[in-house]
DNA sequence: CATACATATGAACATATGTTCATATGTATG
DNA sequence: CATACATATGAACATATGTTCATATGTATG
């Protein structure tokens, strides 16, 4: 395990902690259908507007999300396709049934 | 938003949020090649084979990893090819150069 | 059955983290 | 420039969580 890939370790798991919070799960989501306000965020989410806000500062630092003022509102989207395509594969995944073997226990 | 696409974020979230520290991340890594001894994770990720077991009994609970017990040893391996998948992929997706827009501030 | 080794477990602790509330900042409009 | 609306921020708090240490459990061998 040399130093380049412990540092891909180290920013592949800060995605994931960003991602394996629900609310934040969720906010990442509502996002990939393209722009949302943050007002549409929260109602989508049930979160409200604060928490979102922090949510959203925390996953455009990470370079999941990226912003766009326009007017009086601010429009979040993936920052890249990488996350974006990731996201809706894994879904299929959770959606589809396992090919579970024996468990011991 | 519906309950099942609901149930599937909050399982999502929590694959994610396991990944998401990077002992756990490591461990997972380092069982992807095959089967993998407590000890001998403990050695490739530098964690103490307490913290190894520890973390190991969650990735197992979560089906992210499988246990088999051979001897004194414990081997883990991956539970199912969707997660190896997709983590290979996401190291990939580090290794890659960012295809970044602009970014105000 | 005693010993040695590998792994697992529980308690304790320090620290990180998600959420709320109050308040501040940004932006358009009269 | 005052008001209204959308978003952002900081402090405070309760709770979750990663790690260590001591000890227990499982397994093979003499």
């Amino acid at each position: 395990m040399n130093a380049e890939s412990d540092s891909h370790i180290l920013q592949l798991a800060e995605i994931f902690r960003l991602m394996g919070d629900s609310t934040r799960l969720k906010i990442i989501l509502a996002c990939l259908g393209g722009p949302r306000a943050v007002a549409e965020i929260a109602a989508e989410t049930g979160a409200s507007p604060s928490l979102v806000s922090h949510h959203l500062r925390l996953l455009r630092a990470a370079r999941i999300l990226r912003k766009a003022r326009q007017g009086k509102q601010a429009f979040y989207s993936p920052a890249d396709e990488h996350v974006s395509h990731m996201l809706v594969d894994m879904l299929h995944h959770v959606g589809e049934p396992d090919d579970e073997q024996d468990s011991e226990e």
